[in-house]
DNA sequence: AAAATTTTTAAGTCTTTTTTAAGCTTGACA
DNA sequence: TGTCAAGCTTAAAAAAGACTTAAAAATTTT
């Protein structure tokens, strides 16, 4: 799950981090409107906590900038108590929620549930892929009567391997959607988790084949039997 | 069992409060319909009290929204016995039962028991599970000749395990749970917890374990013998 | 108010995951 | 056929996460 923080007060941006990050959420600070708006394209987020009072753009035009490129992902908008807020403006630029600063920690994770629940998730929980089946929500790993357990990178990793399984999936998008957006790990890092997943499928005999193409990505490639 | 009290008659709140948390619920009181249809959206609660007069927003707005946000929770709805209310705009809007006040705290028991075991929420009284038994009601854990007594917080996480048997439960879960929303326990609560329970199934000579997947949560795993 | 029980906290230990880095393979192509 | 870059594998170091305790604090019971 990750969320992007567009704050510029450091002070609150650090807070807001460390609050999410405590609780298993990944996320990306950035400090102005107009990279706030470049992130935010990315459309990679579930939440984007978006400050209105911040340099060159404020909250206001990033959120509507968002909703007319088609990004839908929810945004929470925070605002001074003081300044008290048009709501309506807030709501009808395409913000989803507001919240006042300060505010305390378990409102800002409401909030957060809240918005998150609203588009249910979609939990894929047990999937068949060519010779072996992968239980998500036990990650269990199994092709007849053998069965491995993924630890938790291996098995997002195997996740978008499943979910990409008609194209070729790049280590930088691995990296993106493991690691997270600005983390340092580098190719070599996925390299180690897909040969960590290789020697598990055929520690379990399936035939499915992680594929690699030379400057392109992974492929996860049924081979039945 | 978790239960949200929306009710802005700080004296009233405060009481329900504690007639409800003397029988055990775990009790979460806000003061007006947006931060009640604000908790409410988080579908975490097994029923909602909820005053019609309160700011904001009324109770019959709040329990609409939340029908058609498709929380089905039920909802017991609180109002004052001159103001006869329109019953049917009560239970229209969403509501599963309504009360005069005042009332006498039995009353509210009553119905909220009602409410409870509408939903066929199976309160488990007594369940086998691997080579155990547990009988809820009396938190005895016990397998063959010996048995020793659980504490609350003890059994209120073994009873999650048991429900959530085919899958990880989160210690994240654990704590909104059995803490309640807005907790400050940490995950070591929960390891703590779990350290127990391990303790005494061992001593009940169980096999059945709680395993442990790092960074995701808990399994209860049986291991019949 | 004492005693008993439950719950929290915190420190030290142990375990697993994650990173790192070095040497090894492979295949394209000059 | 030799070279090179990209990728693979592996061991071991580092970091993160869990576990277990004892003791303190809070709560409940007597």
């Amino acid at each position: 799950m990750q969320i992007l923080v567009v704050e510029d007060e450091k002070r609150l941006a650090q807070a807001l981090k460390q609050i999410l990050t405590e609780q298993k959420y990944m996320v990306d600070v950035v400090y102005d409107g107009n990279d706030g708006l470049d992130y935010g394209l990315s459309g990679i987020y579930d939440v984007i906590i978006l400050d209105i009072m911040i340099p060159f753009k404020d909250g206001f035009q990033v959120a509507y900038e968002l909703r007319r490129q088609k990004i839908d992902t929810p945004i929470l908008m925070l605002t001074a108590k003081d300044t008290i807020p048009d709501k309506v403006s807030g709501l009808n630029s395409g913000a989803d929620d507001y919240m006042t600063k300060p505010f305390a920690p378990e409102e800002l994770l409401a909030r957060i549930k809240a918005l998150t629940r609203r588009r249910g998730e979609v939990m894929l929980d047990e999937t068949d892929f060519g010779d072996f089946n992968f239980n998500a929500s036990t990650c269990e790993l199994s092709k007849g009567a053998k069965s491995v357990h993924l630890n938790y990178k291996e098995s997002e990793i195997l996740k978008l391997l499943i979910a990409n399984r008609d194209t070729i999936i790049s280590k930088e998008d691995i990296i993106t959607k493991v690691w997270g957006y600005d983390s340092d790990a580098g190719s070599n890092n996925v390299e180690a988790y897909i040969s960590f997943l290789r020697r598990k499928l055929h520690f379990i005999q399936s035939s499915t084949e992680i594929k690699s193409i030379k400057k392109m990505g992974y492929r996860l490639e049924r081979n039945d039997d």
